[in-house]
DNA sequence: ATAAATCAGTACTATTTCGGTACCATATCG
DNA sequence: CGATATGGTACCGAAATAGTACTGATTTAT
């Protein structure tokens, strides 16, 4: 299906909740009554998610979680990248010598240049953007890497 | 990691060895030796490709498979589908009333145009662009759709 | 100082998916 | 009819995923 996982489409619903009111201080219960989540969950993620710098976390009474920086400047790549690991989309792509193919399949490289395309497409979106309802007119152009 | 299965992977890999002798039938057998994978893979993934009517099977003896059209005219898109299913990112991207969080998380719409960039730019690669070891000039032009 | 609130880290388990294999049926050619 | 191939189905083991639980550390408030 080339998707991503639950969790990094929880943590999409998530950051939006914080880009909210990205000024405030959110407590992991909080964020998971909005998103409807458990807490668990959403505190799992929320901590990968501070690992990845992506959010600040503020532990003890009234801690809890903000944007580490402003909406407009954290990327859906950087969500999926701090979820799952650097985007590829074959193993070869992310890191070669892995699958004994690439001397004769002859297609490595071009699926390198498909990835490539598909992170810029990722590091396009901001979460900004990904508030706005469905407004903005105007295709955003996203290239593929010259040469394919 | 946002990839495709090794199956995909290894689809890719086999359509490319079928265009590169697109009038010859390939037994399943030859073409296991060419991208030095196990026939059962192979076989298997070469029954989801005919199923899906990229490639054309032929039965009997001196039996095997060969495109059914032209390698420019087959999508790494097609191929993907063809394995994977309707490619969607995201569980309510492909399908919705599933996640229950529609209501509340507000970025089902964005998902929605993310995918459609993708799917667009897997489409916009065709087996025969695979084919060429790292040639063309000039990006190929990949929007996202109008209003994200 | 103590208790409460909240994040940090680790470990565990159940489920699902994926990759791979086996088997038998069916079709074609000689 | 027999050899060669694909078609279909079913199965199994391994790995990834999702979710849960528990314990520790830190901060605030009283």
């Amino acid at each position: 299906m080339l998707r991503v996982s639950k969790l990094t489409d929880y943590a999409t619903a998530v950051m939006a909740a914080l880009a909210d009111a990205p000024a405030r201080v959110h407590s992991a219960q909080e964020l998971a009554e909005r998103v409807r989540l458990e807490l668990p969950t959403v505190s799992k993620l929320l901590k990968q998610l501070a690992h990845a710098g992506l959010v600040d976390s503020f532990r003890g009474v009234n801690g809890g979680y903000r944007l580490a920086r402003a909406s407009e400047r954290i990327s859906v790549a950087d969500i999926v990248t701090a979820m799952e690991g650097p985007i590829g989309m074959t193993e070869c792509s992310a890191q070669s010598g892995l699958c004994g193919l690439e001397p004769h399949c002859g297609v490595r490289v071009n699926w390198q240049r498909i990835n490539q395309a598909i992170a810029e497409a990722l590091a396009g979106v901001s979460l900004a953007d990904m508030l706005k309802p469905s407004r903005r007119r105007g295709a955003i152009p996203i290239h593929v890497a010259p040469s394919l």
